[in-house]
DNA sequence: CACAATCAAGTTGTGCACAACTTAATGGCG
DNA sequence: CGCCATTAAGTTGTGCACAACTTGATTGTG
């Protein structure tokens, strides 16, 4: 290893108080890093979660949509996730070598690609049934304050959205 | 571990309540979308802001740090953005291949290599002066709510990290 | 009907992040 | 002193994310 893996030194001070205009920079790098670093900590956190069922994160975020709604067409997963062909494209192949799901092409529209899980797909499910409790246990948050939390996260990214628009 | 009081809480959401630990699955999908989301999107906003510079996210992450604390040691670097020499080395690289730093291997200790802003690096920081306050007023918050987001953040990173230690 | 615009996937190229490893310098301890 | 564990940086390999582009199918409009 290059570089301690979680000692964190958030360059935070301790109480720095929400002031005048002046004060920007320092709140900017401050919310910056933080969600960078927070990202990043809940990233290896289900890395670790995961590695013993061969998953990445973003791996798990495609299972766990098509274990909800069933077999999607890629447009459609990018749109829940967020995410486009660009990123979805390979990250499906290596779903589909690891023999999780399938890819075929839709016979009405030989455009899109429906993407479902197999068998194997399937019952992976059951083996990620303790991954959520771990997970919310790791943030040592209540319920109630993870559910703020994201109610609260998705509310700056519809912002942020609408401002990227803009730039 | 329970966290000091949920602060101000002002809004409340406009969605169902969280319940029962049959509620973890959703609950945690909920927040780990919410927090994958909001990090990339608040990322797609600093490549706009920074496009024009000609610096990415990381890299203008790692220029902050040296303009306040001047020249560092890669391992100092690391320890203040939470990154390990394997994303470092070649990142820095190309700073300075864009002329922004120099990379010095310490005369005192060999093993190490301070980096320091040029004059190019140094003289770019005027430009970045308008960033700031784009990014605070992209996200829609007060100055206030910036300011908790980024507290909670950080506790959460370093519960994050407690765990990830224990996995 | 024809054909241009649109659309879904996929491809290519760049950059970030991390694990695992290598290399070289340092420091500690017998 | 001599040797070895530790340390700093760099390297390699994998995977995610996105921009820009390509390919081929579909749709809409004259």
């Amino acid at each position: 290893m290059s570089t301690p893996p979680p000692p964190p030194t958030p360059p935070i001070p301790p109480t720095p108080p929400p002031g005048e205009p002046a004060e920007w920079l320092r709140l900017d790098r401050q919310v910056c890093f933080a969600l960078h670093a927070a990202s990043r900590a809940f990233d290896a956190v289900y890395r670790r979660a995961l590695r013993d069922l061969g998953l990445t994160y973003p791996q798990y975020l495609v299972m766990l949509v098509l274990w909800e709604d069933g077999p999607l067409p890629v447009k459609r997963l990018g749109e829940r996730l967020r995410l486009d062909s660009g990123t979805l494209s390979p990250l499906l192949k290596r779903l589909e070598g690891a023999g999780l799901v399938r890819r075929e092409r839709s016979a009405r529209d030989e455009r899109s690609v429906l993407v479902r899980p197999t068998e194997a797909g399937a019952a992976l499910r059951e083996r990620t049934a303790p991954v959520p409790r771990q997970i919310t246990e790791a943030t040592g948050l209540s319920l109630a304050e993870i559910h703020d939390l994201a109610t609260r996260l998705t509310r700056l990214t519809a912002s942020l959205d609408e401002a990227a628009a803009r730039l």
